[in-house]
DNA sequence: ACCGGGATGTTCT
DNA sequence: GAACATCCCGGTG
C-alpha cells in the first residue's frame, strides 16, 4: 500500500482515461457529494490528481461557510450552478478550489482539501517548488490549486463541460467503503468547527493531515 | 515531530 | 482594523 511517506509509482506516462462527472452528482447535499468525490479525478490538460480529501461547506445553515451571510461579489460563483469550480483568494497568496453543489442559489459546495499526484508532475513541480516529496505537491487545498494553476481566471469554470479546461472525471475506482471522517480544518472555534464534514481516503498520498482526531 | 511566527492582500465589520 | 476554509521556514526537543 501507498502510505503518506512513501514513494510514488512512476506514473507520469500512465493512460488514465476518465468520463467527466454529471450536473446532476453536483446537485445533491455536499455532505452526500463529499465523499463520493473521494478517488475521482482532477484534470487540467496533462495534469491529473486523484482526490483524497475533502470537505462539504454547507451554505446557510453553516458558519463556517462563505455563503453563510449570504451572496457578496466573492462568494457570487457558490450561488452558480452545482458543477462550476468556486475559486476563491485567500491569506492574502493563496487560491482554493470548490466543487459547487445543491441547487443554484444555495450557497452550498465540496471544497477539495488533496490529491494525490497522478500524471503531469513536472508541471507540478515547477508551481510548487518548496514541494520537498512529490506527495506533498497537492496536499493541501492551496497547494492543489497552486500546483494545478488555478487562479482567479477560473472561478465559475465548468467542471461538467470543462468549458476552461478542467474537469472532475470518474477512472472506473470507486469511492472508499469506510472514508476516515474528521472535523473541518481552520475553522475557528464556534464556527462550525465541530461539525464532522471532513473526509479523506485513509493511507493515501496527498491527505493534508492524516492524523486528525484520534487515528492510531 | 511539534510548535510559533511571518508573509501578503482582499473582504467585511 | 480585524479576520481569513494557508503555507513555509526555522526554532526546539
Amino acid at each position: 500500500m501507498t502510505g503518506p511517506g512513501s514513494t510514488l509509482p512512476a506514473v507520469d506516462d500512465t493512460q488514465l482515461t476518465t468520463e467527466p462527472l454529471s450536473r446532476s452528482f453536483y446537485r445533491r447535499d455536499p455532505r452526500a457529494v463529499a465523499p463520493e468525490l473521494l478517488n475521482k479525478v482532477l484534470v487540467r490538460g496533462r495534469r491529473a490528481g486523484r482526490i483524497v480529501e475533502v470537505e462539504a461547506y454547507c451554505g446557510s445553515i453553516d458558519p463556517g461557510s462563505h455563503a453563510f451571510r449570504g451572496r457578496t461579489n466573492r462568494n457570487a460563483t457558490m450561488f452558480g450552478r452545482p458543477g462550476l469550480l468556486y475559486v476563491y483568494f485567500t491569506y492574502g497568496m493563496h487560491f482554493c478550489a470548490n466543487a459547487v453543489c445543491g441547487e443554484e442559489g444555495e450557497g452550498v459546495a465540496v471544497l477539495l482539501r488533496g490529491l494525490t499526484p497522478l500524471r503531469g508532475l513536472g508541471q507540478m513541480r515547477k508551481l510548487r517548488p518548496a514541494a520537498r516529496r512529490d506527495a506533498d505537491l497537492c496536499s493541501g487545498p492551496a497547494k492543489l490549486c497552486a500546483a494545478f494553476g488555478l487562479g482567479r481566471a477560473f472561478d465559475g469554470a465548468d467542471l461538467v463541460t470543462g468549458d476552461r479546461g478542467v474537469v472532475i472525471g470518474d477512472d472506473g475506482t470507486p469511492p472508499p467503503a469506510q472514508p476516515v471522517v474528521t472535523t473541518r480544518i481552520g475553522l475557528a472555534a464556534g464556527r462550525g468547527d465541530e461539525h464532522p464534514w471532513r473526509w479523506y481516503v485513509a493511507g493515501a498520498a496527498g491527505v493534508s493531515r492524516a492524523r486528525q482526531l484520534g487515528l492510531t
